[in-house]
DNA sequence: CAGCTGCCTG
DNA sequence: CAGGCAGCTG
């Protein structure tokens, strides 16, 4: 915050003042500050004309139609008309320009002495004059200075002169039309036409905390909006075009690999179709919505996904037949006395040196498609995707193989969707697992599920387990595993698995993880990032990063607010250290009885959960969302009631059926399974809502803090929770009922 | 100051 | 839904 200690001294009713972020505050006035900012503006600029022509016309700048009135009502005869038709858009300016050119003989001095330069005549000299004079400075020091000059040379100095005030001047408007504020700076005369003078304080806060529009006004925006959203889609669709591509091209590589593999190697058939097969469900998944058609036998054949697991199945063996450590040396080794095997091993070096080069190659494209717009995701997305590029590096020298655009192509997407089978019963339930199912939370440990069987709630299980898992069938078992192979040094086994595999995630992830892993995407991104803080990927210390991931890291993700003491790894408390989104429906369901629960209360209904400062902020946090949601459809459906002309809250009725309750059961009960939502619920919505009626109604809505009221009301009418969801285990019994 | 709430934003 | 912040309350 740049401003953040002049903040601190402003004083405290200038700080209260905040209150007055109501919820359509600015709305009027910042519409009028523009419209008047620009009313000043061009009446500035051109006194001795019609203000509202002016200002008509300038809306309508862009009609030819409007220009060419105006054009006619300001028209003088004129030699520079013909000059000026290129540029449509700038007609009116060049017009006013014009104008005032003419008024003024048309000599350059008089520029500064136009209504045009009233409001900045130094800048627009300045300006003038650093413009031109890269053409022609002899003109701009001295124009007087030539009395013998042509018409030609008047014509053309004025041209020029014109053409960069113009340019100017456009500059000028269309910086108005995006900041009012700034415009209204620009003019003292129009503070006092403005009752309430804007202050550095009022505007910086206008900057920062955008009001919300009211309904008429935001429709007005929403179709800009979904403009927007269809612009990205497009993005979208042409990034996965892309992938598609790269796919194309390392199913070639992955032809000409079997050629070579084969030949030399066909007894690892066996080991490698077990993993094949559980690969293929998966990839299937991602290749279902491919639009390129493609029969499973190609698949079988082709797969990016098999590729690798067959390189890495090949590897493996190679280190179990010459029973060295894994990382060290593996290019003293290549020149074995098996000669099979060294040709096994430099086509493994060279796919470990292609997947480093590739990849980075992929990031560095994708990363150019993204970059051209700021996306929130890139940060997100990408930089797990560079783990396998920096640990790859330690496997050696670069073979050159191919070109880059092939190795590009070739690599760009198999370790995505690829979740790693040979090691992924030690790596992957850590990174898939955890990232997969917690929104901002410590999950259960699950060393309380692998030393003492399945959790009591027995939810949790299915709710973690991966796709990945559910496809190769081993069950998540625990992230803390006993790192006891030395295989988990190898540089395909880090967390990565889950970030990249969350770049395709939403897509392949099984049926019912898919709610979760969208509810928790940004947690994990965030525990991603998080994760490459922490732990820099060095090779020196692979086996810490699996290890480290879940626990660290959650922690972390709490601060300085958690006691430390209570998640010890090792604790085997019963008590879960996290909320889960079964939490977060239960809670979800209990906002069906009480919209203002006490910390006590949260404490009391959720037993299993052991609390600390940051579970019962985030507990708070989640009803405090809730109640927002609430309020937000309450306003919006009690606007949407004025407008559709009713004038009696005897008319607002809540029911069952009706399209606010629909709107709320949504949110708070998304798939229906809950379905005992109390009468009561029903009777406070309709409460609600009539408050808000009856206060816009009054028009108490200009009053920045009207809602207060109006909570103040509805949290009197929370009921009591019913006992049920005092148990851990309620959302069983609540809704398999 | 801590705890809570609401507003805005991402 | 979460983070950050501001304001209110006791």
């Amino acid at each position: 915050m740049p401003d953040h200690d002049s903040t601190a001294l402003l004083s405290r009713q200038t700080k209260r003042r905040r209150v007055d972020i109501g919820v359509k505050r600015t709305v009027g006035t910042a519409s009028a500050f523009f419209a008047k900012a620009r009313a000043t503006f061009f009446s500035a600029m051109n006194p001795q004309g019609s203000e509202q022509d002016v200002e008509y016309s300038v809306v309508q700048h862009a009609d030819g139609e409007k220009s060419n009135v105006l054009r006619k009502l300001l028209k003088r005869a004129n030699s520079y008309e013909d000059a000026m038709m290129p540029f449509p858009g700038a007609t009116i300016i060049s017009q006013l320009l014009k104008n005032n050119m003419n008024k003024n003989g048309g000599t350059e001095p008089s520029f500064q002495a136009s209504g045009l330069s009233s409001t900045g005549s130094e800048v627009h000299q300045e300006d003038i004059c650093s413009n031109s004079s890269r053409d022609s400075p002899p003109e701009c020091l001295s124009p007087f200075g030539r009395p013998t000059m042509s018409q030609f040379d008047m014509d053309r100095l004025c041209d020029e002169h014109l053409r960069a005030k113009r340019a100017r001047v456009e500059n000028i408007i269309r910086g108005m039309s995006h900041s009012p504020s700034v415009a209204l700076r620009g003019n003292e005369n129009e503070r006092e036409m403005a009752p309430q003078s804007v202050s550095p304080r009022e505007s910086y806060r206008e900057n920062k905390r955008k009001q919300k529009l009211p309904q008429q006004q935001q429709q007005s925006f929403q179709q800009l909006v979904s403009a927007r959203k269809e612009q990205k889609r497009e993005e979208r669709r042409q990034l996965k075009q892309q992938l598609e591509d790269m796919q194309k091209q390392l199913r070639q590589l992955q032809e000409k690999f079997y050629q070579i593999y084969d030949s030399t190697d066909s007894e690892n058939d066996e080991d490698g179709n077990l993993s094949e097969d559980s690969m293929h469900s998966e990839i299937l998944d991602v290749r279902a919505q491919d639009s390129v058609g493609r029969s499973d036998n190609e698949m079988c054949e082709l797969d990016p996904g098999q590729f690798i697991d067959r390189a890495r199945a090949l590897i493996r063996e190679q280190e179990i037949a010459e029973n060295k450590p894994k990382r060290e040396g593996n290019k003293e080794r290549d020149q074995g006395p098996n000669s099979l095997h060294s040709e096994g091993k430099h086509l493994a070096e060279t796919l470990k040196q292609e997947l480093n080069t590739a990849m980075s190659q992929v990031v560095d494209t994708v990363v150019k498609v993204f970059s051209s717009k700021p996306s929130r995701q890139l940060p997100q997305v990408f930089p797990p995707l560079q783990i396998p590029q920096a640990r790859f590096a330690v496997n050696g020298e670069n073979h050159n193989f191919h070109t880059a655009n092939q190795r590009l192509q070739c690599f760009g997407d198999v370790i995505i969707p690829n979740p790693l089978d040979t090691f992924g019963t030690m790596q992957m339930p850590s990174s898939t697992d955890q990232t997969e199912a917690l929104p901002l939370v410590v999950r259960k440990n699950s060393s309380d599920q692998s030393a003492s069987g399945p959790p009591a709630g027995g939810h949790h299980q299915s709710l973690h387990q991966s796709p990945l898992s559910t496809t190769t069938g081993f069950t998540t078992s625990s992230f803390r595993h006993p790192f006891s192979l030395p295989l988990m040094a190898y540089p395909f086994q880090n967390p990565l698995g889950a970030p990249s595999a969350s770049f395709p995630g939403k897509d392949r992830a099984s049926p019912e993880s898919l709610d979760l892993t969208r509810e928790t995407a940004s947690l994990r991104t965030k525990m991603s990032s998080h994760h490459m803080n922490h732990h820099p990927c060095s090779p020196a210390h692979p086996p810490s990063t699996a290890e480290g991931l879940s626990l660290s890291l959650i922690k972390s993700e709490c601060g300085d607010l958690q006691d430390m003491s209570d998640i010890s790894p090792f604790s085997g408390s019963a008590m879960q250290e996290g909320l889960s989104p079964n939490h977060l429906k239960k809670a979800k369901l209990m906002f069906f009885y009480t919209r203002y629960p006490s910390s006590n209360m949260l404490k009391t209904y959720f037993s299993d959960v052991k609390f600390n400062r940051c579970i019962t902020s985030q507990l708070i946090k989640w009803f405090s969302n809730f109640r927002e949601f609430y309020y937000i459809q309450m306003e919006k459906y009690a606007r949407q009631a004025i407008n559709d002309g009713v004038t009696s809250t005897e008319e607002l009725s809540i029911t069952r059926d009706c399209e606010l309750y629909r709107a709320l059961n949504m949110h708070y009960n998304k798939a229906n399974d809950f379905e005992q939502v109390p009468e009561r619920f029903l009777e406070v919505a309709q409460i609600t809502l009539r408050e808000f009626f009856n206060a816009i109604i009054a028009g108490k809505d200009v009053d920045p803090s009207w809602k207060k009221a109006i909570y103040k009301v509805i949290c009197k009418l929370d009921s009591e929770v019913p006992e049920i969801f005092k148990s851990p285990n309620c959302l069983q019994e609540l809704l398999h009922e």
